[in-house]
RNA sequence: GCCACCGUAGCUCAGCGGUAGAGCUCUCGAUUCGUAAUCGAGUGGUCGUCGGUUCGAUUCCGACCGGUGGCUCCA
């Protein structure tokens, strides 16, 4: 006598199954083509495998190809699949985690020698034998005896075993000869995976810690269908492209070199110009908006960033202290600066300030420094010399939002010219953290009234906030989806408070202000890496190093070439002259290929007519036969107003 | 920092136990060209650094320096 369970669907259809019932047995009953499709189900919201019994009332949604859950399955299984393989191949393997990822999958193991490119090839042609056996993955739920029981040849299953409470579910999935610790959910067999790649092998820490022992990692991807999967081969291919290190190699925009050392940059010439139009743009919108510069220096007394609070958290991340010049006390110790902050609050503190003063405003686009772990250092992206657009804003609790709400406007306008995607999150307190209750509900609140104030849309990271104030972070979207910390806007109580820093209120007592720190660029390093990958190294015209190139066609209008370049360069335009004794087919090769906005060409015609065969990136028409005294004016407000378009259509 | 891989001319790369090669770049010469590589010649390397093995090392081994990928998107 079979118990009867009401299954509930999406469309609010109800079916009454006997208890036990399996979502592929409910999907066949609803039609073989989603059974077909079916790759697991939800059920009463959590994803389960399609021949896991249910028993009592659910609700019940078949997941198909389509659902972002189903890929996740999908992956989760390929992981299985690998380590099918690598036990196979390496019987002496331990197992470690294998998690479905963002594109992909990893599986982490603890073997003897690492694996070799070769390996990966043969781990891939066994993980085929596997998919081709067609191994049923099934579930089961043990006791932790049992589990102990059949891992006890795993330490690293055996550990995380440790850790379950009493009373949780401990679930074991068994597909062919391949046994894991696992929550699941799985496909039904491993005949249901095709698409996928192996991609890499590298180390990675048991559990991220340190000071554990390394595994080996695989990294594969995987997916239901081929054009799927060559899609992402391909978006990957896109993404080689367009790195950075390349094409500011091939477009002679900087450089690491290791006589002056890992990640520090060398500008050059074409690389600096990019960087000083970013920083012309935002201190001419800072000097607008009432931020008053300032320079401060490289190299500051250590006992600065001990009163700061910095040292003790941050030494490791800081150059070694350094002795004083002669004469001074030995036990005078100078650090390279690692922030700007103590600094601009020692200019905040040179002399008395009233609350009518405030805010105040300090801003300096500087370097600092810092001793960034080798193996994590990565072209522009993560640097141990990097520029910050860096301002603090001392103010009042009341200015806070106030404060912030610019701080957003001017973020958009500037995310907005270069047409960046972007996310905003809002982290709040996290569990350690300084200072009372009641302050963070004040600096919360204020962040969260100027974000709502200018109605855009952000997530919470609950408890992502610095330890001294909750934050404000942006992350950039570049054009092939990956994201970068951008801005960041962060409230401070703490730094005031340990640099004495006051006020005169209105009552005449001395109060304490608020310190916000914010970048709006993050660091000019890692915005203009991000700003090459984002435009592939074709830079807007304002952006481009070289914005025209002038081309006689022959020697003969070499001469006219140089006034051309002359208007140009009198006009503001960054412009140069190629009279190289090459072909015509040579220069015009090369222009393209440095990506410069604007080719003048220059032959006899235009030479009479006083015009130039204009060759715009990216344009509709190859070329264009344009007055010279037209392209230099349009060119002019081009750059002006840094529009993103090379040539727009008339 | 840790693990793996890599390090040959300015750049991209080939080669390999018997003391180095291509293309591009650069220099010179010829060519004066109508929109993505004209032809020829030449310059250029202590094969990342230091040590070891060897009759002999760019090649094999070790250390160091540098680069690259990765280092909990939780069983």
């Amino acid at each position: 006598m079979s118990e009867q369970i009401a299954i509930t669907l999406p469309d609010g259809s109800v079916r009454y199954e006997p208890a036990g019932v399996t979502a592929r047995a409910v999907a066949e009953a609803l039609g073989s083509r989603l059974a077909r499709a079916a790759v697991a189900a939800r059920v009463n919201g959590a994803v389960w495998d399609l021949d896991r019994p249910m028993h009592g009332d659910t609700t019940l949604e078949i997941i198909t190809q389509d659902d972002p859950a189903a890929l996740e399955v999908l992956r989760h299984s390929a992981a299985h699949v690998l380590a099918t393989a690598v036990r196979q191949l390496f019987p002496e393997a331990n197992i470690g985690f294998g998690p479905a990822i963002q594109d992909g999958f990893y599986y982490d193991f603890e073997v003897p020698r690492p694996f070799t490119p070769e390996d990966l090839q043969a781990i891939e042609r066994k993980m085929r034998e596997v998919i081709e056996a067609d191994h049923r993955f099934v579930r089961e739920e043990v006791e932790r005896d049992e589990a102990q029981q059949r891992f006890r040849d795993d330490p690293l299953k055996l550990e995380r075993l440790e850790e379950f409470g009493e009373g949780e579910v401990i679930s074991v999935y068994t597909s062919g000869p391949f046994v894991d610790l696992c929550r699941g959910p799985h496909l039904t067999s491993t005949g249901r995976l095709s698409h996928f790649k192996l991609l890499h092998a590298a180390g990675a820490y048991w559990r991220g810690d340190s000071r554990r022992q390394m595994l080996q990692r695989i990294y594969g991807t995987a997916w239901f269908n081929k054009s799927d999967l060559d899609t992402y081969l391909h978006q990957l291919e896109e993404a080689e492209r367009r790195d950075h290190r390349v094409l500011g190699k091939q477009l002679d925009l900087f450089s690491v070199q290791e006589d002056v050392g890992p990640g520090m940059i060398l500008w050059h010439p074409r690389g600096a110009i990019v960087q000083y139009e970013l920083r012309r743009f935002i201190e001419d919108e800072l000097l607008r908006r009432e931020y008053e510069l300032v320079y401060t220096p490289h190299v500051t007394r250590e006992d600065l960033f001990i009163r700061s609070g910095h040292l003790p958290l941050y030494e490791d991340q800081q150059f070694p202290a350094m002795g004083a010049a002669g004469g001074e006390a030995e036990t005078v110790r100078y650090r390279v600066k690692p922030m700007n902050c103590p600094m601009h609050a020692v200019i905040y503190a040179s002399r008395q300030r009233s609350y009518r003063d405030l805010p105040v405003r300090l801003a300096e686009v500087a370097n600092v420094y810092r001793n960034e772990l080798s193996g994590t250092l990565h072209g522009l992206l993560r640097v141990r010399m990097l520029t910050m657009d860096d301002a603090h804003i001392f103010c009042r609790e009341d200015q806070i939002e106030e404060e912030i709400f610019d701080m957003l406007d001017l973020t958009e306008l500037v995310l907005r010219t270069f047409g960046f995607e972007y996310r905003i999150d809002l982290a709040t307190r996290p569990v350690k953290k300084i200072g009372g209750d009641a302050a963070w509900e004040v600096a919360e609140r204020a962040l969260q009234a100027a974000l709502d104030r200018r109605k855009v849309t952000y997530g919470i990271d609950e408890g992502g906030g610095a330890f001294y104030g909750p934050k404000i972070d942006i992350k950039l979207r570049d054009a092939i989806g990956r994201e970068w910390q951008g801005t960041t806007i962060q409230l401070d109580y703490q730094m005031p408070q340990r640099l004495g820093l006051e006020y005169a209120g209105s009552d005449n007592k001395p109060h304490q202000p608020v310190m916000i720190h914010r970048a709006i660029y993050g660091t000019l390093e890692r915005f203009v890496g991000c700003l090459i990958e984002h435009f592939a190294g074709a830079f807007p015209v304002w952006l481009a190093p070289e914005q025209v190139r002038v081309v006689p066609i022959t020697d003969g209008q070499a001469e006219a070439a140089c006034t051309v370049h002359r208007r140009c360069r009198d006009a503001g335009i960054r412009s140069s002259v190629d009279d190289r004794n090459e072909t015509l087919n040579y220069r015009v090769r090369d222009a393209e290929l440095m990506k410069v906005p604007y080719m003048a060409v220059v032959g006899q015609r235009e030479v009479e007519q006083g015009t130039i065969a204009l060759r715009a990136r990216g344009a509709k028409k190859k070329q264009e036969i344009v007055p010279v005294d037209e392209f230099v004016e349009r060119a002019r407000e081009i750059i002006r107003s840094r529009a993103l378009t090379v040539w727009p259509e008339r």
